[in-house]
DNA sequence: TATTGTTATACTCTATAACTATA
DNA sequence: TATAGTTATAGAGTATAACAATA
């Protein structure tokens, strides 16, 4: 009978995501802030290029965040011009919501400054383990129903 | 000449690592919630078995986070018998903490948490790349200076 | 005077609840 | 009456600043 070594918790994958995300999105925080965005109004816009928003509220579904923050992130993003809101003339409780040509820039500008520190994070990483990890986090981002372009 | 293709941000190692390891937190800490515990608890004992800490201050650097966070964790740690707090005799200013042997209990049964969650995330992997992950993360933690059993 | 720990306060992020407009 | 969006409010988490004890 084989005893299961204990093992600690911050040797886990759940553990090591956690605290690498954080630092990540930290670092990440501090590079957007040029460009006036935080993550969530990237998460935003690439949701809206990769499938476009019927409604703010299917928005909110899809980002699994309240109605009430896409409000907030939508405003900020109108005011910075990278999206417009156009009432759905069907059922004018809609906000349809669509990116801009600057909202393109803005996204493909957010797009550069994590590759940046996707190359600084992976750069002790051998070039397989580098496709690897790239590889396996898409992997794991569809399962639980992230969405990825 | 080869012109960059222009990525979405949301397809990055970065931002995958931030939205999978927010997702992932959440749900370890929902799991955590029967031992009165939050992540950052467990980081905290995690690191004093590791490499225990001659001082709160100096813990507070190991997890970068706030000296008067680490002075409410401990409270409570202290408080569920986890950990003791033992004043330095040649220097009366300082906490060393101490894991007791409730606490090395606690850490186990968090591991143990942590590891179901682990099980569930890495379900849809083929084996071979669950064992690269656990070993690429690792490789990352150690390389940003992040606490390693 | 410098350092450790602690307490008080404030800020950021985000959710829940209440409200408005439209259906 | 139900739904989309919005606004108001509240809570969690954590940092910064002020303070106390010891060196």
């Amino acid at each position: 009978m084989v005893e299961k070594e204990a093992r600690s918790p911050v040797n886990t994958v759940t553990f090591r995501l956690g605290v690498l995300g954080a630092w990540q999105e930290a670092r990440y925080t501090e590079r957007l802030a040029g460009l006036e965005l935080k993550p969530k109004h990237v998460a935003l816009l690439g949701v809206l290029r990769i499938k476009g928003a019927e409604s703010q509220l299917e928005l909110a579904g899809v980002m699994r965040v309240a109605p009430s923050l896409v409000v907030q992130l939508a405003d900020h993003l109108e005011a910075l011009g990278a999206i417009e809101r156009v009432r759905d003339p069907a059922d004018r409780r809609r906000q349809r919501l669509t990116l801009t040509k600057d909202g393109i820039r803005l996204l493909n500008a957010a797009g550069d400054l994590a590759e940046e520190l996707d190359e600084e994070l992976t750069a002790p990483l051998a070039p397989a383990d580098r496709a690897a990890l790239t590889r396996i986090l898409e992997r794991l981002a569809a399962h639980t129903g992230i969405p990825t372009e």
